[in-house]
DNA sequence: GATTATAAATCGGTATACGGATGGACCGTA
DNA sequence: TACGGTCCATCCGTATACCGATTTATAATC
């Protein structure tokens, strides 16, 4: 039974990967009509794709034709405090079920992101050394949320920093995270996650105070969900 | 500028209300073409309304044709976990912002549910006392995120429950959460907020392990933003 | 030239129509 | 009666068409 992808997901899965580059800038209109002639499908396969996009918070809805949302610095900020809340969480409740097989693949991602320059699979890698540890939680919702809200900070990360802090520092609270899942130490990794994520949170938040560009726009309209 | 409601936006309300008190029962399933024949629309906006539910939770569109989603015992505990996470950072960033304005509301409806029985309107009063703090907080995203939980935690509770623990407990636990609000605690607050959610996770937790009905149903696919 | 009136283009919401897929009922056969 | 196959009803995804609303371009007037 293959998956035979719809045309809706196709259209969806294309649009969030340009919207996560930056391709398609914050503020830049949406039109249904234009992005299914792209596509070459119908407006309605388009117009699903705007709603799941919207739904996640990559698209707003409420202006008269949908445009590309961007973050303002309290709504990063918001994400940002909404990682160190839940994944703590998730760390806590998973690390009792982390066995052998999850430490090993941790460690050689560990090793690739020693051994490489920061870059887009750099990213790619640090997620999944997370979502190793949480996909051991049985909390789906959790984990859903956790993707998506780090799927809205990386996406700011790099599109306007592309700059990474101090390497060597992150990769030393890594090892220092799985030392912790490894010794079944909950609330130690728990904690140890809080701080990682505070502290790309700090760096990051600096970054865009110095550099002022005021990069991206206007935060209004956070109805996402919205029906119309 | 009237709003001028969508079709969609109207089956959506409707649907959702629907959803919440019970009338449709997880499992029942979900046509487009029955739901369009019963608002007297066509298909469209009935699919619309199934994907914003669906975004929501509340409806499972994983299946051949979409279905109500039941909660898990697994799945309530979690929506309570994230709840008990979040919404005492809420607390704690809204706090220094709540002024007399609020505290006279919030005074106002502690009142009017201390002498009236516990009821669907009590839930709403309830979930209004905890809103006027939160909304002084500048988080759009948390707010949404947090009403969202609460109407599905409040959906299982007056579906299986429509009972209420010790009131006088609850409304002890307001009158606490107030005085603290309005000496302008923000770390206590934040705590007696965490407490008062976990009384309630504790307490039905408890009566739906007692009376084991195992009322709602198989909490598989939790894939919501899904486009299939 | 500036402003207002007007016409054309664009857009989103919705209705209807078509095709492919799925599930089940019905029927014939062993 | 049990089994297998065919037919049909139903469902969804998608395309196309229509409509009102909004924006933009254009023209007319002062």
């Amino acid at each position: 039974m293959v998956p035979e992808e719809s045309a809706a997901g196709r259209v969806t899965r294309s649009l969030r990967q340009r919207l996560l580059t930056g391709e398609l800038k914050p503020g830049a209109p949406l039109s249904q009509s234009r992005i299914a002639a792209e596509y070459g499908v119908s407006r309605m396969p388009a117009r699903d794709a705007l709603q799941v996009l919207a739904a996640e918070g990559l698209v707003d809805l409420d202006a008269f034709t949908a445009v590309v949302r961007g973050l303002s610095i309290t709504e990063l900020q918001e994400l940002y405090e909404l990682r160190e809340a839940v994944e703590p969480v998730l760390t806590r409740i998973a690390v009792p079920n982390v066995g052998r097989a999850e430490v090993a693949q941790m460690t050689t991602l560990i090793e690739g992101m020693e051994s490489n320059p920061p870059a887009v699979d750099w990213l790619a890698a640090n997620a999944t050394f997370h979502a190793l540890v949480y996909s051991r939680a049985d909390r789906a919702r959790m984990i859903e949320l956790t993707e998506q809200l780090r799927r809205l900070t990386d996406r700011y990360v790099y599109l306007h920093v592309g700059v990474f802090g101090d390497t060597d520092h992150i990769h030393e609270e890594h090892r220092q995270i799985l030392h912790a899942v490894r010794n079944g130490d909950a609330a130690g990794a728990a904690e140890l996650t809080r701080l990682h994520i505070a502290t790309s949170h700090e760096f990051i938040l600096r970054y865009l105070l110095e550099h002022e560009h005021m990069p991206l726009g206007h935060g209004k309209g956070n109805r996402a969900t919205q029906s119309r």
